[in-house]
DNA sequence: CGACCATTTGATCCCCATCAACTAAAGTGG
DNA sequence: CCACTTTAGTTGATGGGGATCAAATGGTCG
């Protein structure tokens, strides 16, 4: 990619969209462009965060070990979405890692570049600010799901999560455009791969998906909101 | 309260505490303060979010109630916290209920009004950054717990949390300064009232903590983190 | 004192984690 | 191209953690 592309595309993203033209080129200017390789990560849990990263394409999941070695993936991240903003400016570790699942490029900032970029354009504090918003709400609702809905709900509401961010129309439904397995659809809903794995067989009993090796095809997206119980 | 005691108080707050002279009278010129009675609610859930709030005194709960009726209590918000940031710059309804459990002062700023405030001062748009990076990472911690733990670690983790929050010494052992019941302790920890009940029973019969109505004080708190899992 | 709320405690049941074994697909290396 | 290994997925059996149902007790307040 070269800048006059890196300006474009980042242009369509909610946490640059508003910016000035002039702000968009000290934005730019002062990034670095990088490839991360699928199965590679863009920065380890516990390392001391002093990069901050826009995803350009491709995807990552964000994974989180706790110290008795249970493991969740906190979040998907791609086009347009910041990593490692939440503990970059508290001097913090990174509090996940970043793996890619797709070869995948990716801006970064040094974390001294962006503060002074905050600092010199409030308007891009502001989008962080409310873009930072939004990631508590959804972790608030995943928190309540997580607290009150049984397994198969949960399930249907991470199925519905990938589908909803990434979802890709094929003949006869919507399928997950990259590799994901019962394993992490498990870590993303708080279940093991053999509950996931009993509940997607029985839903392809009823037609309502299609699964695969590493892969996913929703072939009824309304019954599984229904399941979610979003009527 | 008066202007010069509310600016000596909300310097002490993480939020505040880098803000210039002059920032800071900008700050506090354009809010307005308020009392909350115990039991009376900020603001309520789903009403347009359009007043940014910060706690002077007092103790706030904030409580999500999902359309199938089920609740959790999302966090605490005691002195220098602030509320209703997360959906006020997205134009968003709040998603909580934010209910005072003892009678609180706080300072209020209208939406529009906070935006200017960001827009003018930096450092003030930087420090909300940070606070809401921590609060990110602490809603992806609970769901950690949430999605990996058994049920008495994880009511210990909610102990802690309000204890460290909020704990106050007393002649053998920490007690939580405000009224609180198994029911908000279940919601803080994703269980029953009836499940919390017994825990503290047993927790009571091993010394480690003194139960009483809407009351709890830690005999030993260093069991208690242990039990957490945190060694 | 009576009404209401918080708490306790027992009994029951089922969801789902865990253990275990097997199948299938995808590399890998000669 | 075929044996071998590795990784992903399926499915059965089992047991326990904790929700749920139920009822009683104790505190608080008007």
């Amino acid at each position: 990619m070269d800048i006059v592309e890196i300006k474009s595309v980042i242009r369509r993203f909610a946490v640059f969209a508003q910016l000035s033209h002039d702000s968009m080129a000290d934005v730019v200017r002062l990034s670095r462009p990088r490839c991360v390789r699928r199965g590679r990560a863009a920065f380890d849990q516990g390392q001391q965060a002093d990069v901050i990263f826009l995803v350009l394409n491709g995807r990552f999941k964000a994974i989180q070990v706790a110290s008795d070695g249970s493991q969740i993936v906190t979040r998907l991240a791609g086009a347009g979405d910041l990593m490692g903003h939440l503990s970059a400016f508290n001097e913090a570790p990174y509090p996940v890692t970043a793996v890619a699942i797709l070869d995948s490029e990716v801006l970064a900032w040094s974390q001294r570049t962006f503060v002074d970029l905050l600092l010199r354009h409030p308007q891009l504090s502001l989008a962080l600010i409310r873009y930072m918003g939004l990631s508590i709400e959804e972790a608030h609702k995943r928190l309540h799901e997580a607290s009150t809905e049984h397994v198969e709900r949960r399930v249907a509401h991470a199925v519905l999560r990938l589908v909803r961010q990434s979802g890709r129309p094929v003949d006869g439904g919507i399928e997950i455009p990259f590799p994901i397995t019962r394993q992490e659809i498990g870590l993303m809903s708080g279940t093991t791969l053999h509950t996931v794995s009993r509940i997607l067989s029985a839903w392809e009993q009823n037609g309502i998906v299609d699964g695969g090796r590493q892969h996913l095809v929703l072939r009824d997206p309304h019954a599984i909101v229904v399941i979610a119980g979003e009527q």
